[in-house]
DNA sequence: GCAAAAGTGTTTGAGGTACACCCATGC
DNA sequence: GCATGGGTGTACCTCAAACACTTTTGC
């Protein structure tokens, strides 16, 4: 079975950059490719939009196939097509973006990946075609999203200590805060109630648990 | 000669959100459609992406197609791909968006067109397809950008005063400023160097022209 | 008692907002 | 001389940034 059009068509494939935190480092799922073009590099994870799929179900639909996630924040970056970026065919990709917290996330080879693993953002490997170009402009709109306190919350169990929150924060935007601004500011936003739980690490004083408010958590979608 | 592949492939086009200012409102350049599918209705100006033309560029011989501007700021706004936006066959779109100054600009009806406009961005017709959501989006954008000073520029012939400057700013974002702060903000910006001239207009004090100093301007692109 | 992370307030500077009057011109 | 838009300065408030010590625990 073929399809034949008038006029070229060039194939539309969704990348899906996952982000995660893990070892107190900001962190993007990669994939091995397992076929050629690119056989054997470094690959941010996607696939084929179906012909009668709109581009956010197939992202989320390539989430899911890759992670197992079904719920997270996934929005558009937006679309990449210069001409040579693919050797079979013209291939125009529409990045899309996802914050995932490390618990939530599995990941295996799949079908056509011969591995697939986290790479810290500061520490990432030669990629396929122009995938290094595109993460480089998923982090910066990270970074922008990041005014925006509830980012971060997706990157988190639901409950967690301030320094935990404070340690996303710093790994996205790549440099330390002041311990008690931003103790400050996150009182301030109202989003985060105390659970009256600690949690005990080490051999230091416990940390106070927190959650987010019942009113916050509707504003999270 | 037809094209054909193994799986169904979309189609691809830009669309180009033309933005200027004119009788001191925020407008968008529209088309109306000769043909079908939306015949009648008024749309987004766009076209097909050659297959070999990357998107940028595409969105750079519309724009030109379109109005004969050949430098403008020009972003993409985003891919736009519900599968029903088009009754002829599956139609991704990617939305660029570019602010040209109004004496730039010219425009007619071309060869898909019968009719081409400006319309206010607050009095717009019924817009083809997913038009309307998606100029929305753009407007939005717009005014996330405009914190960079340097964005209403464009809108502007190198020559102004600070009376005009400010009502650019007013009618993207749609609210009135403050002279005395507005001006504040513009000279400490030091992106503005008075010309020396002035431009009178009416039985009222001349106002003094300005314009962008010579390394600002670099910046601009 | 000591190492190690948790927790806590105050001061300062920058930038945004509010606000009212005189100036230069055409008629 | 009056109507019209051009042009100017000060006071206040909010928010971000800098900065150091005490608390609680495990060993």
């Amino acid at each position: 079975m073929t399809y034949s059009y008038e006029y070229p068509h060039p194939a539309v494939t969704v990348d899906v950059i996952v982000f995660t935190v893990e070892e107190e480092r900001l962190k993007v799922l990669l994939i091995r490719r397992g076929q050629e073009p690119f056989k054997g590099q470094w690959a941010i994870p996607g696939g084929f939009v179906g012909i009668d799929e709109s581009l956010k179900r197939a992202a989320w639909r390539e989430l899911k196939e890759e992670t197992g996630v079904r719920a997270a924040l996934l929005q558009q970056l937006g679309a990449f097509g210069r001409p040579d970026r693919d050797p079979r065919e013209r291939i125009i990709t529409v990045a899309y973006y996802a914050l995932v917290a490390r618990e939530k996330l599995t990941f295996r080879a799949g079908s056509d990946a011969d591995d697939a693993r986290l790479f810290a953002l500061s520490d990432l490997p030669v990629l396929a075609s122009d995938h290094g170009k595109i993460l480089q402009r998923a982090a910066e709109r990270l970074r922008q999203q990041l005014q925006d306190v509830t980012v971060p919350l997706q990157l988190l169990p639901t409950e967690f200590t301030m320094a935990q929150l404070q340690q996303v924060h710093e790994c996205i935007l790549g440099r330390k805060l002041d311990k008690r601004n931003f103790r400050k500011k996150m009182k301030s936003s109202g989003l985060f109630e105390a659970t009256g739980e600690q949690r005990r690490t080490g051999s230091h004083r416990p940390a106070a648990l927190y959650r987010v408010t019942r009113s916050a958590n509707v504003l999270l979608r």
